[in-house]
DNA sequence: GTTGACGCCTTACAGCGTACACCTATACTG
DNA sequence: CAGTATAGGTGTACGCTGTAAGGCGTCAAC
């Protein structure tokens, strides 16, 4: 914990020019890394291979990062912290999905991100986090909720967006019929799952686009309500 | 693609006993890894420790699965068919609470699967899964919505529920206050963010089941809103 | 009895994360 | 300015990974 000190956010304080000698630094490192993966996937961020890149030994990754572990973390504090923040809007309601609709754009922009985040069983205590959950709170905050609502319908959207990503990328929607292999015979076993074969055609495809904003207006929906029983 | 033929659902068809000699299968290699995952978490999952678990050598277990890659989906697949058809209930949206219920408490049974699904690219076409997708289908049939709507429904709630699983296992909630190392100083950070100080007392702590009971009524509430309209 | 296939094993290779030792140019100190 | 500490680079090495290639014994069928 007390080897490796992060570099503090704003470049060196005072003691001295910024390093003439050193050539790379946790923010670099953690920069390639990240271009590395959305370039060519996550089993191409390798120590070695991500040292290659700088121009540089595996090895001397080390004295910026604390292990492949460490480097991923900052890897998604790096994607994390390019949410735009997108410009508010006098209705709740399209200003909260204005921020879903970023969050979403984020997520697949980075893809690998969700699989790192999937992998984390530890909380990720980063600060580029909390600016977007810090909008967020304060969007729904103007849908009239109390404290505690507001709280739980940010997690409600939170955990939709973010599953809606993970679906979406690994393509668990659509999975009907557009498989162009037909790699199983879907007859039979269509027989025994009625509701299945009724839906079918919807199945098939899927806009995702359009589809995103359709369960986003549901849960809007769903908050409205709830908020007019009280 | 032709090599490695898996062996069909149902024990070999007639072609003599099943084997005398074969003692490994690929049902039993799945099995294993599946286990071992649970127990030990993915970095377990190599081909040599599988091996090694059923008494045998690494190379062996490739007679039974293409490639690890073609394993894991086999774990996934097997994890999948565990689902537990819950009990109907009259009322849809119970008998959905209780479909939605048994995805997450299978999901966390599981906890790297959903690691496994985020590193997927492509589909996932196993019959497996289809099973409760119909069961979930036909309940939200129930509700009285359009098949376009159904589908649409579906996707929505199966997004939260992923999400939610995924925001939990990560513990993307709860991430406030109770750090007990508070290792970063929250105090100027929080004053640049307004919202998320005012609601870090309810966002330190998480009771997971009630919250995900909470997002899943949003959900249906939503759902029940717009069935109104039209 | 011979043949052929199947199931398993051995060997080997390239790549992985990283511990450890070493070297060197820089920056601070006296 | 000389001396020294140190940060940041390198090289080597170990045990792990997935898997390609080939060998070998046992079984079923002809």
């Amino acid at each position: 914990m007390s080897r490796t000190e992060r570099p503090r956010g704003g470049a060196e304080p005072g003691h001295g020019a910024p390093g003439r000698r050193g050539r790379i630094t946790r923010e670099l490192v953690v920069r390639t890394a990240l271009r590395l993966m959305d370039a060519e996937g996550l089993e191409a961020v390798s120590m070695r291979r991500v040292a290659r890149e700088l121009g540089v030994e595996a090895m001397s990754l080390y004295h910026h990062v604390r292990d492949k572990e460490d480097l991923l973390d900052g890897v998604i504090e790096a994607a994390m912290a390019e949410f735009p923040v997108p410009e508010d809007h006098p209705d709740w309601r399209e200003a909260g999905r204005r921020i879903a609709r970023a969050w979403r754009a984020l997520l697949k922009a980075h893809p690998h991100v969700l699989t790192l985040l999937a992998h984390r069983r530890e909380p990720l205590a980063a600060a580029a986090v909390l600016r977007p959950v810090d909008r967020a709170l304060a969007v729904l905050a103007r849908a009239g909720l109390s404290p505690e609502e507001t709280v739980r319908a940010f997690r409600a959207f939170g955990s939709y967006i973010q599953g809606f990503v993970l679906a979406e990328l690994a393509h668990l929607f659509g999975e009907g019929e557009p498989t162009p292999s037909a790699e199983v015979d879907l007859g039979p076993i269509l027989a025994e799952l009625p509701a299945l074969a009724a839906h079918l055609r919807y199945l098939a495809h899927c806009d995702f686009d359009e589809e995103f904003e359709h369960g986003l207006d549901l849960m809007i929906a769903g908050l409205e309500a709830r908020r007019a029983e009280t």
